[in-house]
DNA sequence: CATCAACAATTGATGCATCAACTATTAGAC
DNA sequence: GTCTAATAGTTGATGCATCAATTGTTGATG
């Protein structure tokens, strides 16, 4: 227990902020952080598929679906077809869109800078860098899990 | 942008990490992350009203409600009121399943310990130590927010 | 002691993410 | 060349979290 104890916390709390990161997000800049993944990924890759989208970003497809309609619908992406293949629907950033974007990053950073107040630049890589090992190590538990050493 | 780019990159890495992890755990252990936290609260806590724990877990009224009747339907916990305040919900552990949660807490253990792996001590510790300090900062942020700072 | 504000819990409505089922298109096997 | 499997995207159903509105209870004020 007490040596696990450490390790739940940590799994604790990071649920905890993600959470609450997550809402002050969106009640100060009135994006939901899925939105703002798409918009992120779209504003540095020009063009893609969806299903790509949907495998980077990590959201279901059909949720990605729904959110480029709205999208497409607000006037913010493009949708088109190309001529090679018929399945692939490909996405791209409305020029105002983008601008947009990477006016309201301003804003954004403002708020990222803030949640991360007190951190040398060191400290940042370094948590960047624990996040990072992290994801790995979970991608990797799932691998063996379904590999049939679970139960 | 480049100075800000850690920063936001930080903040991506928390929602894909965190979005995963709760995926992979719900998976694995066949427990919603919420319902985790709650029985978590309550193996610790003894005995609860609803409204200290949603304030402690940060769970919206409605749904610990519906969590609560679920696993009181189940035989997990009880709910009862008492004599000096008919308004407030107690909330209590089963015996029986005190004892179950704090075995599954061992597979529990294992996976998080996975998930954590390659990280010394002193590190997961620093790392419990950031994620505690981003937290502050975020509810600092909000107030400042509503303060009327934002736009 | 009647009224009104507060607090606690619940319910209905809504939005979002996921799964499963389905359609359409492409590529490969024979 | 046709049949089958794989790929891409969409839609419907479901579950969960949140907000807003509602009910019931308590305490304070006049």
């Amino acid at each position: 227990m007490t040596a696990c104890s450490v390790r739940l916390q940590i799994f604790l709390q990071l649920q905890a902020v993600n959470k609450e990161l997550c809402s002050k997000f969106e009640a100060c800049l009135g994006a939901s952080t899925s939105r703002v993944e798409i918009l992120h990924y779209l504003l540095q890759h020009e063009e893609v598929t969806q299903s790509t989208l949907q495998r980077e970003v990590n959201i279901d497809a059909a949720a990605v679906t729904r959110h480029l309609k709205q999208l497409e619908l607000a006037g913010t992406i493009v949708r088109y077809k190309k001529a090679d293949d018929q399945r692939a629907t490909w996405v791209k950033l409305e020029e105002e869109a983008k601008r947009h974007i990477e006016q309201s990053y301003s804003e954004k950073s403002q708020f990222v800078k803030e949640t991360l107040d007190g951190f040398s630049e060191a400290e940042l890589e370094q948590f960047l860098q624990m996040l990072s090992k992290v994801s790995k190590n979970v991608s990797r538990v799932t691998k063996n899990h379904l590999g049939g050493e679970n139960k």
